[in-house]
DNA sequence: TAACTTCGAT
């Protein structure tokens, strides 16, 4: 291919080669600016702006950015479609998918409708290529575009799918909140004999995490030994988070003494938040303590569990001391999810103005959760206003034009009044995770599991227990309420577990919302009356019932 | 020079 001007080929072009040269030498310490500089010099001197050579060193430069800009990039890849070489557009993918907003990403990409830049790598025969199709997946699974993500992984031969497509896939699922996905992809991978690495076995473990799969997760973590993937300090961070997700603090405590010199800032926070969220925050503050000590500088997370820690134990003028020290000792700006602990602080230990006023002079803008945490101090203190408050904070926000937060709140009621939209619960029996949801009669046991159920209600009975069902039920009926508390979804996981397992387990319930205050007073008595320890994860926290009270002494 | 990780306030 000639150049109609001087006649040399394109890659020998003065001015190209000194650009490519240049960006080339920049990569140590890559800029935006100088690329932008380089781009425009080359241009000046005559290099086509099509030219594929420009193209790819450019975007490979923009790919090094810490913030890579994808709307540069996909300016710079414009200019050669529709001929793009397979390295730029795996490029600009990589990009797109990496940003925070993949989902904007692959709208820019016109990804989602009319898919123009994964079309164009079809027509061109590039997407082929598998790493073409991994970036594909990648940007799709982390886009929650899974339809897609699935398309691509399928279109890929078998023979021809590597690491990258399996991890791409189970990683797609895991950050985007589908658990069981990612474990029918790892079954599948492993049907297939595929040797899993690190990266893998972060996604199944975080999928463990997340349903709350205890036994699973142990499962996994011998499996991990044998293969020698347990010195992995990312393996074993998330073993710690698993650890701590379903209740067990000794055995996250256990992992991160083992991992010794492995261990990263991630470990550390990782289980000081677990200790936090346990209703261990002494022990919490005292990890960070000795982290301090080791000279290790906390990140934000480490001081969101921190903070966390503090609320949860009532020590107001520690947290403040810790988010003093946190923006003077380690220069970290506060952000909203700190201000968020400093206003759960106050309004835990009682000082609701105190929190309000915190919430009105604060340097960022309040947002949803903030005003929830208010509202939960409210009716943790007010607890006859209760669902005053709601109409209260609503009216606020309606005041204010915040009309997607009085959406949110209504959601809130309606999920809170459980007539709609209701709870589920996730029980492990074994090597199993069974799903209940409220007044679910799906399960094939169902009729042994209501039978249990009444036997319950009727012992709850007998030690006194009376619902006193929230003001958000207001207008339900009144048969309606009894059996609405009933068959809460984590009464009927509890049922099936004290039908199906051995007595001397403790019964482990994960839950998407969070547990009403009636059930809290029933598992209670359950737990004394069956003399059985459980242990409920709802949306935020944990509860170790044991013996007819509860670890978390702070709400009910 | 072609990919992807773990921890987060209600």
């Amino acid at each position: 291919m000639l150049d109609a001007a001087g006649g040399r080929t394109p890659s020998t072009h003065p001015a190209l080669r000194h650009c490519v040269e240049l960006l080339r030498l920049h990569l140590a310490s890559p800029s935006l600016a100088a690329a932008k500089q380089l781009h425009a010099r080359a241009l000046r001197a005559g290099v086509p702006p099509s030219h594929p050579l420009l193209a790819k060193h450019l975007l490979f430069h923009l790919a090094s950015l810490r913030a890579p800009p994808l709307r540069y990039a996909v300016a710079v890849l414009t200019r050669i479609l529709p001929d793009p070489d397979p390295f730029s557009l795996n490029t600009v993918l990589r990009i797109a998918a990496s940003s925070p907003r993949p989902r904007a990403c692959a709208r820019l990409l016109s990804l989602r409708d009319g898919e123009r830049i994964h079309a164009e790598a079809a027509k061109n025969g590039f997407a082929t290529l598998v790493f073409v199709k991994n970036s594909l997946v990648h940007l799709y699974g982390a886009c929650g575009l899974f339809e897609s993500a699935h398309r691509v992984f399928d279109e890929i031969p078998v023979r021809e799918r590597n690491l990258v497509s399996w991890n791409s896939m189970l990683n797609g699922f895991a950050a985007n909140g589908r658990p069981n996905e990612v474990l029918t992809v790892f079954r599948a991978m492993m049907d297939v004999d595929f040797a899993p690495d690190g990266f893998t076995m972060v996604s199944v473990l975080t999928a463990c995490a997340e349903i709350g799969a205890l036994a699973l997760g142990r499962r996994v973590h011998m499996y991990l030994a044998k293969v020698g993937l347990v010195g992995n300090s990312h393996v074993g961070n998330a073993l710690i988070d698993l650890y701590a997700k379903c209740g067990s603090v000794d055995d996250a405590r256990k992992v991160f003494e083992e991992m010794g010199t492995g261990r990263t800032v991630v470990s550390w926070t990782s289980l000081i938040v677990g200790l936090a969220v346990n209703g261990f925050g002494k022990e919490a503050l005292e990890l960070f303590g000795v982290m301090e000590r080791e000279k290790l500088v906390p990140t934000e997370i480490t001081m969101v569990g921190v903070l966390y820690a503090c609320s949860h134990c009532g020590l107001v003028d520690d947290g403040f001391m810790y988010f003093d020290r946190m923006k003077e000792e380690y220069g970290i700006t506060p952000r909203i999810e700190h201000l968020g602990c400093m206003v759960d602080l106050l309004g835990r230990a009682g000082k609701v103005e105190k929190a309000y006023d915190y919430i009105v002079t604060m340097p960022l803008e309040p947002n949803t959760v903030v005003w929830r945490t208010l509202l939960g101090a409210c009716a943790m203190h007010k607890t006859r206003r209760h669902s005053g408050d709601y109409v209260l904070l609503s009216n606020l926000y309606a005041a204010v034009g915040r009309w997607a937060d009085v959406h949110v709140l209504r959601k809130t009621m309606v999920k809170d009044g459980v007539r709609k939209n209701p709870g589920h619960s996730l029980v492990e029996l074994r090597n199993s995770v069974y799903e209940f949801v409220m007044g679910d009669r799906s399960h094939p046991e169902s009729e042994q599991i209501y039978r249990m159920l009444a036997q319950i209600a009727e012992r709850l009975r007998r030690e006194g227990y009376i619902p006193r069902t929230s003001n958000v039920l207001a207008d339900i009926e009144e048969e309606e309420k009894e059996t609405a508390l009933n068959y809460h979804s984590e009464r009927l996981a509890i049922a099936f577990a004290l039908l199906k397992s051995l007595p001397s387990t403790p019964i482990r319930i994960v839950k998407n919302l969070r547990v009403c205050g009636d059930c809290h007073t029933a598992i209670k008595l359950i737990s004394k009356i069956y003399d059985r320890e459980i242990i409920v994860r709802d949306c935020n926290r944990f509860h170790h019932f044991k013996g007819g009270s509860c670890s978390c002494k702070d709400y009910w």
